[in-house]
DNA sequence: AAGGTAGCAGACAGGTCTGTCTGTCTTCAA
DNA sequence: TTGAAGACAGACAGACCTGTCTGCTACCTT
């Protein structure tokens, strides 16, 4: 219907699209390992040269992919918390409320980063990848915590890191999305002890 | 040099034995995915045969293997509290030491039921077992927290599970052991509150 | 002494996976 | 108008994986 007529990078771009889109749903759902190429051009309606083109490797769609993911949520988590909180105190607490927004969507099925690091050989894509991850939602909290005026901040992030990592592999794991708000009461009292009014 | 002469009861279960100790260390290490059959049966010293008739499948040594995982797990920490503490309070704190022991061992990857579940199919003998994990994970708080008189012992219970899976999620991706001292500093925090002297 | 049992070694079949390659078609640029 | 670029469809090679089967050997039981 909409048959709209496309210029030869518009296609690849397109295809590309089409590519990560699909590795995204079979990736995340199935797993890296279970899940082979054919399934994913097969998807995303592409042609399997297409996909070596665009990626090099079955490696190079899986760190696309995780990347996507690091991306997507780390652009998700600063919007929300912009959006429903004014001070970084009430952010350090909020993030556990927007992360538990996932926790009731269809599909959810625990970090994306811990699943692709099961199976994971050392020093592959998912490993790098996976430090880049860690990385972002130290600093998340350390940040937060430093504007906040804590007065260790390292420590308190790392709390607050093992409360995250902890909410998300309990809803998981148990398929018990209320996970969110026992890690959120849990955080509240941290983040209160260690920083003063 | 100990060439023991053995009965075939005990050749069999001899090369039952050297199976799973060698599927625990090749699943464990890389992943239940990426560990071949005849990786097992290499390092094990066994005919692919034998693995067959001891376990009629792949999915029945996985099934093996996370069994065995399970009821170690159980045991060290039942007989860890049991040797490390005397009440019931100190015990649910106690549980964070007992986890820690495991995070500066050598080769220590994670939660093996995580890892395993990464890339489980649905209703696959990975999932069954690490539910039955699961279970004994929350009557082990539970059962602690009511001993310790606990006014809501099931949602204590859910804030230590999730900090003892915090804690081995964050020791594992951020090879960082000290994931044991911030999990029982909370742990402690929520007991306190918890429970009244 | 003889048969049965069970592990060992390895070949084999059938399937799946990654990655490459060939050939065709469409679209843009010169 | 002609050539280059890139997507598409699909065959193909080479590797790997699970599971079965065939001999062979060693030991226990009868």
């Amino acid at each position: 219907m909409s048959e709209k007529v496309l210029s030869p990078r518009e296609r690849s771009a397109a295809a590309r699209a089409r590519l990560l889109a699909a590795a995204d749903e079979l990736f995340y759902a199935e797993g890296v390992q279970s899940v082979g190429i054919d399934r994913v051009i097969e998807r995303a309606g592409v042609a399997k040269a297409t996909l070596y083109s665009a990626f090099g490797s079955k490696d190079g769609l899986v760190r696309a992919y995780l990347q996507a993911r690091h991306a997507a949520t780390a652009e998700r988590m600063a919007r929300e918390l912009e959006a429903r909180y004014d001070t970084p105190k009430e952010r350090l607490v909020g993030a556990f409320e927007v992360q538990g927004l996932s926790f009731t969507e269809p599909g959810f099925r625990g970090c994306a980063f811990v699943s692709a690091s099961a199976d994971a050989p050392p020093g592959g894509v998912v490993e790098q990848t996976a430090q880049d991850y860690r990385t972002w939602l130290h600093e998340l909290f350390f940040d937060l915590a430093q504007q906040a005026g804590a007065q260790d901040a390292k420590s308190l992030a790392q709390q607050l890191v093992l409360l995250y990592d902890g909410a998300g592999i309990s809803a998981w794991m148990d398929r018990n999305p209320s996970a969110e708000t026992a890690a959120r009461t849990m955080a509240a009292a941290v983040v209160d002890a260690a920083i003063p009014d």
